[in-house]
DNA sequence: TTTGGAATTAGACGAAGTCCAATCCGGAAC
DNA sequence: GTTCCGGATTGGACTTCGTCTAATTCCAAA
């Protein structure tokens, strides 16, 4: 389902064919987002990539990750404004937002139809776009 | 259209109607919001209200602006995660987000056909739906 | 006029992310 | 194996956005 592979060898491969320089620092971080194909924020990926063995610094984490989203490695998942989330899911997809816990989940495309979009404005061109469906716990059945 | 109008005692009636106890202050970002109709963020607020007459803490507009939130008086558009702005359409509609000038459009519901929901995880109820289109502007024709 | 609770305030604080100058690293050339 | 060079990484200062807190002010009711 995924041309990426998730042993460190096959990654830099990855990065390589999108032009990213193979780093330590850089297999570790796409290691820990395409292990896990989940939703992390910065300060989650540098907890976890430092709690393995190399030391990353946040300045390199944040570098890292700007680096991916510019070579379209990783997309960028904004929900909360205190919560940025990085998603190695680069297909088509949509997000689901529990506002209370703020777990979020994806929607595959195939489950939303939009039939009709809004003319872009002159020169402007579409470069993606971002559907959060925003979800709370229900009240006890009323 | 709507049935907010702009001038302060209005103001203040629709305030009380939405619960919120109408002073001096809340007037004034309220008046700010709601003539204008644009996208602000929290800091563009407290610029324009600062440069009328009253002097008005940070504080109380970001107090303010999360009780309008609350009572559902205004709504919040997280395009960029250093750049939230609150709208005071309240009414359904969609988002055209400039990614190189930060320029935020609004598209009505009724351009954007959204005819297959996903089915939400049990027990959930959706709040809301955010749709954000992201463009640039179009290289030269290519 | 007094009074009590809500609203506002200034400024300290916190979290997320950026910047910068110094250091480190790894591969190419020898 | 050394040397060398430019890119990568680093720590830490810094910025920005927003929250918190304790003190003050405001207003409406008595």
């Amino acid at each position: 389902m995924h041309d990426i592979h998730f042993n460190r060898d096959s990654l830099a491969e990855t990065l390589r064919a999108h032009g990213i320089n193979p780093t330590h620092q850089r297999i570790e971080i796409a290691y820990t987002l395409f292990s896990r194909r989940e939703h992390l924020s910065a300060d989650q990926i540098m907890a976890i990539v430092n709690e393995r063995h190399s030391e990353t610094s946040k300045a390199t984490v944040y570098n890292t990750l700007n680096l991916f989203l510019e070579k379209g490695l990783i997309r960028e998942v904004i929900v909360d404004p205190n919560r940025v989330f990085y998603d190695p899911n680069t297909e088509p997809h949509y997000h689901i937002y529990d506002v209370e816990s703020g777990q979020l989940t994806d929607i595959s495309a195939s489950e939303v139809q939009i039939s009709r979009l809004p003319s872009l404005p002159d020169g402007m061109v579409a470069e993606g776009m971002d559907v959060i469906v925003r979800v709370r716990r229900a009240k006890s059945a009323a």
